[in-house]
DNA sequence: TGAGATTCTGACTGGTTCATCAGTTTTTGT
DNA sequence: ACAAAAACTGATGAACCAGTCAGAATCTCA
């Protein structure tokens, strides 16, 4: 009943609006989610945030669970790109280092919707596991192909790279999902540019080294 | 009003069943808590899996946060025993690999107490942020002292010890927290024992390569 | 301008929530 | 065996929950 409107050309004001409230939901939703869970949210909690009535919020998505997939939708692309980095021909420490640096910065200005995902991986992605299982795994293909590139040229040490980049996402989204807990052990309040900084600096060289990545391939084997 | 009993020195038999229920209530508050977090989490859901009525529940723990307070507590000490694995005069390769094989035997043998716990730091610890930045802060001080004392022998490269913590929390607690995504991306069902002996082996060879850690002192800085 | 479509919301429903409490059952020490 | 203490629980209350709906308010376009 909703969505297919699109009429005449007009100014559209109307669908602009439209978009800016859904836009408003779909924010307050996101924080709530990242607090509570999908269980513990409420509409009302919601709706307060997003300074509009509980019904209001009903209008734009019929019910919670459309709204939690709403939210999960739109997370999931954003999450998904810097896989992009992993190309065969780019260097494994360049590569790497690109996508530490991806990951972490999305840590740093994506972290409600870090910890929406991580609530739905928590409970054990029950409105998420189709994707992951699927459409996820296809577009991962990719970077294991590109891994088994680089080990077949010499360019890094034989290993896991599944391990590795669960390793790598673990570690990067720490600082969005767990952030209280990197604020206690660095002893801050806030954590500032410095801070990433040295978290992507630190991994990078780590991971890299770790593997031994060379930028041309290794004599013998 | 209940807690301080202790009479004479009879069999203790009440005594000892009112420990076993208090188990059974603490066990299934766990699992209910780590699957939908405080605010998702409901009495009822508890009650049915400790198989007793709600109403036993609340003559054991009085309110829900007392409960939540209490499962939170008793996984604290699980959590800081490894810390003392980092001994001064261990090796740097040692200490390392036993400290990760020992956090990822914790995330395989307790995942409920690990999702709890990640579940509170997901929503801002509120309930453990007295614990984090005190008690805790004080339980990991000796181990910054050991990475000080092995970078000042030459036994490791210069990091920062607290940022390699941070990845080596994430990265084994991945295997609790988030095992649906370590299971989706290995393509199986169920974590074996070589995936999680895999997962030791690779990640400690990475991490003892990525700070260059050594037996002797190296030569010259 | 005005008829019709769209947007919005207060009031409501049926169900669930945490917690209380009176009263029953079980255990205990004598 | 029996009185007192402890353990237990059904019934209940007040608050809150997701979602519905009738109708008011607003906008659109001819």
């Amino acid at each position: 009943m909703a969505g297919s409107v699109r009429r005449s050309r007009g100014g559209g004001v109307r669908e602009a609006k439209r978009k800016e409230n859904e836009t408003r939901v779909l924010d307050a939703a996101a924080q709530v989610f990242a607090k509570s869970g999908f269980d513990g949210a409420t509409i009302n909690q919601i709706a307060t945030r997003a300074d509009m009535p509980a019904a209001t919020v009903h209008y734009y998505f019929a019910t919670k669970e459309i709204l939690y997939r709403r939210v999960l939708y739109d997370i999931q692309d954003l999450w998904a790109e810097p896989l992009a980095l992993f190309a065969v021909d780019a260097m494994p420490s360049e590569a790497l280092r690109a996508y530490i640096r991806a990951k972490i910065m999305l840590a740093r200005d994506y972290p409600i919707q870090s910890r929406v995902f991580a609530n739905e991986l928590l409970r054990g992605a029950p409105y998420l596991e189709g994707y992951l299982r699927i459409n996820y795994n296809e577009k991962i293909q990719h970077v294991w192909d590109v891994f088994d590139t680089w080990m077949s040229r010499g360019l890094i040490d034989p290993i896991e790279p599944k391990g590795l980049m669960l390793t790598i996402w673990a570690a990067t989204q720490t600082y969005a999902d767990f952030e209280v807990q990197v604020r206690a052990v660095l002893r801050k309040d806030q954590l500032e540019t410095t801070d990433y900084e040295t978290a992507i600096e630190q991994l990078s060289r780590i991971v890299i080294k770790g593997i031994g990545a060379r930028d041309v391939p290794a004599r013998r084997a």
